[in-house]
Parts: structure tokens; C-alpha cells; sequence
DNA sequence: TCAGCTATCCAAAGCGCTTTGAAAATCGGT
DNA sequence: ACCGATTTTCAAAGCGCTTTGGATAGCTGA
């Protein structure tokens, strides 16, 4: 079933009906009824690659999966943040084209997107610091919008991020008020925009308190589960370990609560934890309540944000970049608590 | 850049350029050199929407994003499932295209793939008992493989499924002969095929050990960390409690850890766990030592596979389905341990 | 009745590619 | 030197849509 067919089927021509369908004025209200009630009927909806072909739209929006270079893995956001970017995208009648980078060259994958004429635009995940693709992205002309920022980048470009530095900040300043000293850090990446920020927002509450910050209390890594486990684990062997961790993925502050019952210590009590959650679909923090103390922040609202504003940036793109930064929500769980007392927990 | 200013700046008919560049025999090997040369050196990309429409195929698979309806979860597994599957397809030539469901009505979105010509063909994941998208699919010729199978569809279709029934067979007869003779069921929601089959195997399991299954020790919901956990603490206060838990997720048997934990229990020795492992790459079960034992199936690999045979299926239809049943792993972590005897733990 | 509008519809070009059918160039063999 | 076979190249049609630039029909007012 094709235009053809459906206008000869009509006996009209096929400008009179796409012009029907399409929403055009120049076709009576009693034609375009009688258009679209055999459009319907017959099960008729216009051949994608011809329609883009005809308008020079793609009608798609690049997505390349999240996965970090070292060890394979997918970003756990992945999921709820393209549930959410392709719930409002598909309002504006896109879909996402998902691709794969073979090694590391993400620049070419949106080289030949632009070549190709594959999409419309393209999202950018994970932004790491002094990020090459923003330049890239502008060189070539191709409309995207980055979930995240890149500190660094100097150009103009359109982003969508949470307040990372603030958020952890606030959780510092939070244990700090519990009268926690020696807090710990387990962080993602740090050449990740995010986590550099999350680190920055850490220091500065622990120097503005007038605490230093302990290199041995601070580590960078993927955000797994085992992660968390194996760093905490390490630390409550220290001589001088902390009293709280702050955390930069519910995964790992998982790999927390392992490690604590495994030393038979008790979250919240003994030590304190303090996470950021991103609100994941299939690994809710409890909603009324919260089992870790989190900044939280939706990603998939995010995507949902991310969407609406490539939409319309592809439909003006003259308008100036899009920029909008989120708080997070610091939500206060059963994981934190007064920091105990030194005597008591050396006795 | 388009194949015309390519053919001019070349002095070649499109024709040649064309066929030069795809490998076509009838064009002299220093010509295609030339033109080969030149495309890579201008930056030629042959138009996705032009290619299509001339050949066809849109070299596009497509992919629902799975989401559960009542809670808007989407799948865990899916991030790794669509690595895998994208790098494979990404090999052939193809890319996802990925797309919502809006309500519940998957069979409009396939009608209209297929309308619009829009994909070449599609990945069903997660089938429920009765699927009723295969019959669909099968209508309107739309090539597919399926994740999983569906109990109750007679119709010959493509599938590649891990053996659901056999795993939890053998998860529950390895915890029999451990001793153990209460052994609760904790699973995803059973329209699901494989929750379905994974009953079916732990059933058939205690049956031929001559134990009655005790429908207050089963239970099925979305398997989140959550329902793990308030499962297993409703289960640790019956009066009879299970001395072990078989659960479908990871997810949930970290629930079932928390759980635990909370009533002061040691996973393995007070109460065994085995759970399913799709072996997710954010959140692994330990490579050497697993924590959990598990029936362990890598989810990504069957992206992977599917991702085959699919390209196979749309590339010669006519050679009738093609089904592949996986083998899980049971791998022996240190949740698992001997029944605890009942004086034991009364006293 | 007819010019001048507007409302309604249409033929054909064009989007950038592949592919068919034919022409031109090249070659070996006599 | 010439012919048939083989290589190599090309012009043009076609994929299914949108959109430009008319054409036609139906009205209005003089």
C-alpha cells in the first residue's frame, strides 16, 4: 500500500492526498475526511525512507551506548534515561537510532551520522572532561544536546545537567553536621565530568569546614558493585577509617553494605552513607523510606528534558544553545547518623 | 557530498561510482582503486534514506524498549542485551532503531513498522505465556527472533532461549541435596514465559523428591531489590520458615542479602540463596568467588546471538525458523550451604 | 454574461541512490 | 586489418514521497 495505489483507489491525485494527510489547507475538509478514513482503512502510513528522502529529514535521533572503554560496561542509567528520552521524542514523532562504537572512535560514528544523513541529531552520554566530542559535533553541524556538561569546553553547547558539585557538597556539609571528620569518597571515573564535579563539591565542604581531605580516603574507579565492597572493605582496615563514605552510585553503595555486614558493622550506626541515586526504575532507594541517605536525581526525567530540548533544537536551530541544570535532592534515608564516638569505636 | 558531484569530480557516471563502491565485478580494479580513493579522501557516505529506498531495506532492526506496564520498569537486562545485540548487527551492516510503546499496544507499533517499511526486522523480547505478538509478527510477515519462548504458541517462529526449566531444576535439586526441604520460590511475574518455566523446573523438582511445594513459600511479582527483600522478611516470620530461596534476579537476591542482614542471619549458613545471573555487566557476581550461587546465563551473549540470527533469518526467509535452547551455568558461590538442623535453628 | 477571485485539485520535478539495458572501448585471434 | 568476445562505462528508469507551479472549477459582483 503506497500513495500511489491509495490515491488511484480515491481517484485523486497523489499531491491531493499526501496534502490531506499531511495537514496541508489547500484540501477540503470533506476530501481530507474521505482521505483519511481510507487511509486508515487500508492501513496506509507513508514509507519512512521515502518521506525522509523527499523532506531531508531523518525523522531520528543517534544514540550510541554508553558502555566504558575498560571493562565493557553498559552505563546501569542506560535503560531509564532512553525509556524517558524516547517517550517525549516519540511526541515529536522520532525515534532513537541506536549504534554501537567499534573501539573507541565515537567521533567517527557521528562523522558518518552526518555523511549518511542518518539522524537528525544525537544525544551525548557521559561527558569525561576537556570532552573532544562537543567540538567535534559542532564542527561537523550536526544538532545535539550533551546529558551532562564538559568542564573545559569552552564553546557554547547545549546541555542538560544535575548540579553534581552542590549535591555533594550538601551531602559533605550533612555528614559534617552529624559530626563526621573523616569521610570518604568512593567516586566514579574522575576524568567523568560528573565525578570530577562530585569530587570538587566533596573537597571544598571538607575545606570549608576547616577539614583536610585524606588522598587514602578518596578513590576513583567504574561504579560497580564490587567496588564499593572492596573499598570499603580496605578502608575499615585502616588505622584511622572513616566514619562515613560518600558514595557516587547506589551500585556501589550496595558493595558498601556488603562490606559492612560482612564486618559485622552496622550502616547508619557504626558507619554512615550517604549515595547518589539516580533514581532507577529497577533499583528504587525505597520510596516513603529511603534506605540509603541520596542526592537524588531522575535520569530519566532527565532524558525526558534531554528530548524535549533536541526537538527543539532541530526545529530552531538559530535559537542558541539549551542549557539547564538540575538540583538534586538530598533525601534522608536510615544510612546516616551521628558519627560514634572515637572511644566507642575503639573499644 | 552526494554520488553526483562525486561522479562529476571524478568524471565517472554515477553508475560506476556507484557499483565501484560496492563491490560490483564490472568495473576495472584501478578505477575502483580511484574511486575509492576519492570517496574516503572527500568523505563520501552513501545517503541512508536514498540507499534504502533504491534497495529496499532500511537496515534498521527494530527494538520495543521493554518495559513492565505496571510499573514502568524497564528491564535491567536490557542495556546489555542491546550491547550485545548491537555489536553483532553492527557488524552486518545494521543499526537499532529503538521505540516506546505507548499504552500497551506493541502490535500497533510492529503494524506500523511494517507499513512504513521503517525496519527490515524485529527482537521481541520477554514473551508472556500465550504471547499473543508472535501470531502477529507471523500475519504481517515482518521477519523476527524472539528472546525467550512462549508456552502455548503452536506456530513454528524463531527464538533463542536459555533452558529456564532445566536451571531451576537443577538450583532446586542442588539445594535438596543439600538437605534443605523448605525451599521458597521467589520469581518474576509468572505470565512471563520464563518465570512460567522456572516454576515449572523448581516444582518438577520437588515433586520427584517426593516435597510438596507450599504455595506460601512461592511468590511472583516485578523482581526488584525490593520485593526480595519484603518476601524474604515475610518468609524469615512464618512459622515455618524455608531453610532456603531460590530467586529469579539478582536484583532481588540483593533484597534477599538486605533481608537477611536486618534479621541478623548469615546468608549460606542460616539460609541458602541460589539466584538467576544474567551476568550483567554492572553488576557482576563475583568471576572467581561468586557471592551468590547461581544459574548463570549471559545476557549479552544472547544479544549477541540473537542478533545472528535474525540477520540470517532476513537474509534467507525461506529457510524456516531458527531456535536455539542455552544451557545455564549453576556455579557454586557461598550463599549456598547444608540445611541447618531444625534443633539449631529453633534454639 | 463575464472578468476576477478563491477554493480545490493536479502533473511533474526532485530527493540520492541502485540497477537495467545498451553503448563504447579494448582485446585476442585470424 | 578486421571481427567477435569481453571489459568497461554510461544514460535513464525507478524506489515512494513532498512540493512547486500551474490548471480547473465554483463563486462573486458588475
Amino acid at each position: 500500500m503506497n500513495l500511489k495505489t491509495l490515491a488511484e483507489a480515491l481517484g485523486l491525485s497523489q499531491t491531493t492526498v499526501s496534502r490531506a494527510l499531511n495537514g496541508y489547507p489547500e484540501v477540503s475538509a470533506a476530501t481530507r475526511r474521505r482521505v483519511e478514513e481510507a487511509a486508515a482503512q487500508m492501513g496506509y502510513r507513508p514509507n519512512s525512507r521515502a518521506k525522509g528522502l523527499a523532506t531531508g529529514r531523518a525523522m531520528l535521533i543517534g544514540q550510541v551506548i554508553p558502555t566504558s572503554t575498560e571493562h565493557e560496561m553498559v552505563n546501569p542509567v542506560f535503560g531509564d534515561f532512553v525509556a524517558g528520552a524516547s517517550q517525549n521524542l516519540a511526541r515529536a514523532g522520532y525515534d532513537i537510532l541506536l549504534t554501537r562504537v567499534p573501539g573507541d572512535d565515537e567521533g567517527k560514528v557521528y562523522r558518518e551520522f552526518r555523511a549518511r544523513g542518518a539522524v537528525d541529531g544525537v544525544i551525548v552520554q557521559a561527558p569525561a572532561v576537556n570532552d573532544e566530542r562537543i567540538a567535534l559535533l559542532n564542527d561537523i553541524g550536526l544538532p545535539f544536546v550533551v546529558h551532562g556538561r564538559s568542564t573545559g569546553v569552552d564553546l557554547p553547547y547545549s546541555w542538560i545537567d544535575v548540579n553534581n558539585t552542590q549535591a555533594f557538597r550538601r551531602a559533605t556539609e550533612f555528614l559534617i553536621q552529624l559530626g563526621h571528620r573523616r569521610i570518604a569518597l568512593i567516586n566514579g571515573l574522575e576524568r567523568m565530568d560528573f565525578a570530577f564535579r562530585r569530587r570538587k563539591g566533596y573537597t571544598h565542604a571538607l575545606e570549608a569546614a576547616g577539614l583536610s581531605s585524606d588522598p587514602i580516603l578518596m578513590c576513583t574507579d567504574e561504579m560497580t558493585e564490587e567496588f564499593g565492597f572492596k573499598k570499603t572493605r580496605h578502608m575499615l582496615s585502616l588505622e584511622d577509617p572513616p566514619t562515613a563514605i560518600i558514595c557516587s552510585s547506589i551500585l556501589s553503595a550496595i558493595g558498601i553494605r556488603r562490606a559492612l555486614q560482612e564486618a559485622g558493622l552496622v550502616m547508619g550506626r557504626d558507619l554512615s552513607v550517604i549515595t547518589h541515586d539516580d533514581d532507577l526504575s529497577y533499583l528504587k532507594n525505597g520510596q516513603d523510606l529511603p534506605i540509603f541517605t541520596a542526592t537524588r536525581s531522575s535520569v530519566r526525567m532527565a532524558g525526558e528534558l534531554l528530548a524535549d530540548a533536541l526537538v527543539q533544537l532541530i526545529s530552531a536551530p538559530d535559537e542558541g544553545p539549551i542549557t539547564r541544570l538540575l538540583e538534586a535532592q538530598l533525601v534522608v534515608g536510615s544510612s546516616t547518623g551521628p558519627a560514634p564516638l572515637q572511644a566507642a569505636r575503639l573499644g
